[in-house]
DNA sequence: CGATAACCGAGACGGTACGTCGAGTCTTGGC
DNA sequence: GCCAAGACTCGACGTACCGTCTCGGTTATCG
């Protein structure tokens, strides 16, 4: 996935020359740092404060506020940070592919980091559309069109129905996988077995033949 | 849902009569409604506050904890007051019954007030495990079983395969709307055939014949 | 002297009872002794914050907004306080008077406490003036009239001539005393004898007879 | 008053040429204004501080602290730039000197600038104890020298008593004035003839005879 | 009927974190 | 090496809520 630096919304690559001493590539890399690391030793996220984040990354306030307006903007990028690309088609054909994709999505709600990064931060994004439009649109979007992409070729291949809308088979197919990474336990998600379970049970359809 | 009142955790029902003078039911009543009437007003999760919860309500703010131990506790009684029942199977068939259930779930994800919960609300779970935890045993899990039961009498009536485990089923039935609920606009749960659509779709197999 | 409470501005003696608990009268009592020990431990005014005032009395921030509205109020009831009421006339006659009020003058700048009040809060006065007003009139204000009083009694008794405006009289009399208390070090207000030696020198005259 | 440059304190008197770009007697100039300009405005000594000073100087942060070490050092040569001369002898007389000199204060009193400086900036002196000994050292000591070989002359002239401390003489001469320029009012100062009358009162003395 | 006990609104309490601001230092590119 | 600009760490500011604790006062039941 490609990601903007955090300052990307300021648009600063103008013309004349950027003056003053520069932000500082070290510090954004410990606030990052610190972050995830917070995460992983199990602080929740209104456990989470800015203070908390400053002194962990050995950093004044004033610097994660330059950079971020507020906890949750800092959150999308930690967030954008996490995501990993997804896999390549492994070229044994498009069921193959699909398994490969939803055992992707299980593998990543199993990981320790990203999965506290899904479930929380995404949490809060109701509470403030804006970063959830960016959230979408910087990480569901890209996800969702390769993931339309490679339904498409499926039907062209003859393993998914030419007749029906490509988003519904989109969600059929990922829906239930994330519902559970997201709604439920990781328990849920331990079967290796689970993403082909999926894939074959809505491929064939759920009703006796 | 049939829910305990707020006051369960007390535990009221000594034998003695309680003495003293009885909790205001319309305090109650009155922070209830103050909650409702924020969360329609467009206050987001985080700036609702319990001393903006008194306020408005009328009420001191220890009237409020004397009958919540704290914020996520209110928030789950909020919840859970929200929380339609669902549908009566119709008689009809089973497959009939799995419809109407994905469509109330549709309805549900549509419906003003019932969404700011599912969204906002659950959103927040992942930072106050406790409500996470709350939310999921008084009001996920009542309606995942009835789900099962709904469709362990699918796989009698032979509308669904007997060989999937019928947490499967489930999942692979219900995610997909909850999904969009959660994650995606309105506009994709706007259809009124969506829950046909889907229940169909994976009844008969995703593959073509 | 006669002082206010600190809330004395706001005017709370209202007909209507007073509701929610009281302000405690023991937080205020800290305040000021964390101030004053604070003061006479050596901290400097530019060092004497509110967060360091409310650590030491081992009360919250918001407690002492609640009362003064910046560090300044504060100060000036702290001075007030510190201040104590001038000596009652001897009755040896007004020439002794003029010379144990310009002792008293010159006993009370050298006390530590009132010292460091003296000079520090006085000096932050002409930044706030209103609070410079307050101060002229809860502090300077009656001393002067007393000093008047006991100047106008002078003349009756023939100590002090007539033909001179009483303002310019004290001023003449108060003044020395007062600049070298401010401006100067405690080694130049040593002398037991000085405040004789000064009423006496300006009595009779800096001119050879 | 003959103040050295401010850069007096980096000991820059070395043989070897300095090397690299001069330091910009534009920029300090516009330190100095920029300074003057804020008070002038009505800006209090707790609102000046060394960014907005920069700021109105157009200058940068840095080029301030290369001069002056801290926030107390360039205000000390503030006030320093600010005060004038004081007047030379006039040649008729002691008493006409004594009389101008106490006259000279009441005028430095009353000067807008100088005003300011005498009461705002040596407000603060107390909180910042370096400022305070600079200023004496620097203004008041000059001051007071001057004062003592006027008074010393006086005492040869037969004008003042022989019999008395000249530091003593010295303060009950300046005493009453700088009392009132420091705590009273401008109003205070107005009389033009206020300085005639305290040096004759205190020359004749304030008993009748 | 009076005492007792738990409730009520209001608001102060000690804390913690917020987001801002300024101090004094450091680091750019350019003169 | 100086300059303007603006980043850096640090620490205090004044505000807002948290969950607890008095206040004076209001219903209830119990004795």
């Amino acid at each position: 996935m490609k990601t903007d630096s955090p300052t990307a919304d300021t648009g600063q690559a103008c013309a004349a020359t950027r003056r003053g001493r520069p932000r500082s590539e070290a510090a954004e890399q410990a606030i990052f740092t610190a972050v995830e690391d917070l995460m992983a030793g199990g602080t929740t996220m209104s456990e989470l404060t800015i203070e908390g984040i400053a002194t962990a990354a050995g950093v004044g306030k004033a610097t994660i506020y330059r950079r971020w307006p507020n906890k949750e903007a800092l959150l999308v990028d930690v967030v954008s940070r996490l995501e990993v690309p997804m896999p390549e088609p492994t070229g044994e054909g498009a069921r193959a592919d699909l398994i490969e994709m939803v055992d992707y999505m299980r593998r990543r709600g199993l990981a320790k980091r990203s999965r506290w990064v899904l479930k929380a931060a995404f949490g809060q994004m109701h509470s403030l559309p804006e970063l959830h439009n960016a959230y979408r649109e910087r990480v569901v979007k890209p996800r969702r069109e390769a993931g339309l992409a490679l339904i498409r070729r499926a039907v062209d291949e003859g393993v998914l129905r030419a007749d029906l809308d490509p988003d519904l088979l989109g969600d059929l197919l990922m829906g239930p996988i994330l519902y559970r990474s997201i709604l439920w336990d990781d328990s849920d998600l331990e079967d290796p077995d689970l993403a082909r379970a999926m894939v074959d049970s809505v491929l064939q359809g759920l009703a006796p033949r």
